[in-house]
RNA sequence: GCGCCCGUAGCUCAGCUGGACAGAGCGCCGGACUUCGAAUCCGUAGGCCGCAGGUUCGAAUCCUGCCGGGCGUACCA
């Protein structure tokens, strides 16, 4: 205690005391609550950033779903997390770039020309039945009447395979398209996206499983060629090249993350749906064997959306082509509403996702809970301002005005947000964000709530300025942790 | 069978590297608008933190086993 006592030099601690059994409690002096409070509205738009990440470069791979199709719920929810991962690492003081891997090479690409060809031959009269691997969705069936607009029949005079190709081609640049729409009207930006087949016509595929070749690790089995995974954790070694000489998505992933391993970052997140969790051991098994720190890559696995409407689950499935696609429900309940809902669970946990829920204007939607918080000072300050409180300056009389334990205890949750952030950003758990929301925006309501006692603007000027003062620091940072999310931080509702 | 994830209030979920009586929202019930926005607030009720062991001064948290659920377990991704 004495030695406690000897250290409180700068006056921080105003009292402490031993509680019990092992604990000692440590009472901080009123005048450091100022100190944060004054902090929110120096650093303004930076406050709950840090640089605990020390400019340290991460690379976050996410969503990076095939353009085999639209966007569904899940990818969403992967866009979201992934998105507002890499804003807190960057807040955090990490440098950040996002990237989306494209997989337009491979069987699933052939699988979506085939489909579309087959629809294609349809509408020249020579319709073919589906077989049971083709997409079904009427997407397809666009996509092929786009083809026959602007190539005719020239494709009936085809060899097959020459023809499946353009279609191929065509329809992954078309969907590819559709999804960077979606993604941007759901304020997902990307640094870089990354395209699988300039891996394989760069020869950088052939290069990697060259190179792990002649160092043994890749070897010959059965006409195919097989990675020794299992040298590396995994359960069995894994097919590189099958044995009718098609390369594995596999093999692709090896010279991807070659090429991300090269790129000198010093972490990489990979961000994936729950259901590819079979995968980690293999590219772990990749990293290790290119000479990396197994630790360099780490994972992120989002559990599945579950979509309900009143409760009743909506059935999809991507093949058969019904699903609710990422733009209608984005449509349907707003992207602010989305996003929100997407980030309010651990990742870790499966989400029910509601659609006439999320739609609702109601206390049952916590999308408004915090929107509300920043509509409602952004309403008192206009009053303010009409009032001739133009400016809002800290006082040195705000200590003695702004003193009620209440407000003591915004303050105290005020000081915890940049907390939140880095906490956020070393746990890569970015549902910490909206939860300490909100957390405050209850806070926030209670106080308002009770308008005899927290009037903000009334009729003494100098309690007016210093509330006014207090209550624009919330809402500086219901604004900064909304834009971590990508979520709007409305005037008025 | 094996692997990963999850089992906390009626429902949906928080709970950082173990620490003071287990929290929130929704729902239920009962209250609050002549005042800066009621998309709000206040209050009541509701829990052997899946079960059983173990480690520890101390476990919702760590370890083991079991039970229940989800997802994987291809020369598909």
């Amino acid at each position: 205690m004495e030695h406690i006592r000897e250290k409180n030099t700068d006056g921080m601690l105003s009292k402490v005391e031993v509680a019990g059994p092992g604990f000692i409690n440590f009472f901080i002096a009123p005048h450091k609550w100022y100190e944060v409070l004054r902090q929110v509205h120096d650093m303004d738009a930076a406050y709950g950033t840090s640089t605990s990440g020390q400019g340290k470069r991460v690379q976050v791979e996410f969503v990076s779903a095939n353009p085999t199709g639209p966007l569904h719920v899940g990818h969403g929810r992967c866009a979201a997390v992934g998105d507002t991962l890499a804003a807190v690492l960057c807040a955090a003081g990490f440098k950040v770039e996002k990237e989306y891997y494209i997989n337009d090479s491979g069987l699933q690409i052939a699988t979506l020309g085939r489909s579309v060809y087959l629809r294609y031959l349809a509408l020249f009269g020579k319709p073919a039945p589906l077989p049971e691997e083709a997409y079904q969705g009427d997407y397809i069936r666009d996509i092929a009447r786009g083809v026959a607009a602007d190539e005719g029949d020239r494709l009936l005079n085809m060899k097959e395979d020459d023809a499946v190709a353009i279609c191929a081609k065509r329809a992954a640049d078309e969907i590819m398209a559709g999804i960077k729409e979606d993604l941007k009207a759901f304020h997902v930006s990307f640094d870089n996206w990354f395209s699988e087949r300039s891996l394989v016509e760069s020869g950088a595929v052939e290069t990697a499983i060259n190179d792990l070749k002649t160092r043994g690790i890749i070897y010959e089995h059965d006409r195919a060629l097989w990675f020794k995974t299992r040298q590396f954790g995994d359960e069995k070694d894994r097919v590189v090249v099958r044995a009718n000489g098609a390369a594995t998505y596999f093999a692709s992933d090896i010279a991807y993350h070659q090429d991300k391993l090269e790129r000198g970052f010093d972490r990489i997140i990979d961000i994936w749906g729950a259901d590819h969790h079979g995968y980690i051991p293999r590219i772990s098994a990749c990293v290790q064997a290119l000479g990396h720190p197994k630790d360099r890559v780490c994972f992120v696995l989002v559990q599945l959306v579950n979509l309900l409407r009143e409760g009743m689950p909506v059935a999809m499935s991507t093949r058969a082509g019904q699903f609710v696609t990422l733009r209608e429900v984005m449509q349907e309940v707003g992207t602010d509403a989305a996003r929100f809902s997407f980030l309010l669970r651990h990742y870790d946990s499966p989400l029910d996702f509601d659609l006439e829920l999320a739609k609702k204007q109601s206390n049952e939607n916590p999308v408004y809970y915090v929107q509300y918080v920043h509509a409602r000072i952004s309403n008192i300050l206009r009053k303010a301002r009409e009032r001739g409180y133009n400016e809002i300056r800290w006082e040195d009389d705000f200590a003695d005005l702004i003193n009620l334990p209440e407000e003591i205890a915004l303050i105290k949750l005020m000081q915890r947000y940049p907390d939140v952030v880095t906490q956020s950003a070393r746990l890569l758990e970015p549902h910490r964000i909206p939860f300490y929301l909100m957390e405050l925006a209850g806070a926030f309501h209670g106080y308002y709530h009770d308008r005899h006692r927290h009037q903000v603007v009334s009729d003494d000027p100098r309690l007016s300025a210093a509330r006014l003062f207090l209550v624009s620091a919330i809402r500086i940072i219901i604004r900064n942790g909304l834009a971590l999310m990508s979520v709007s931080a409305p005037q008025q509702m």
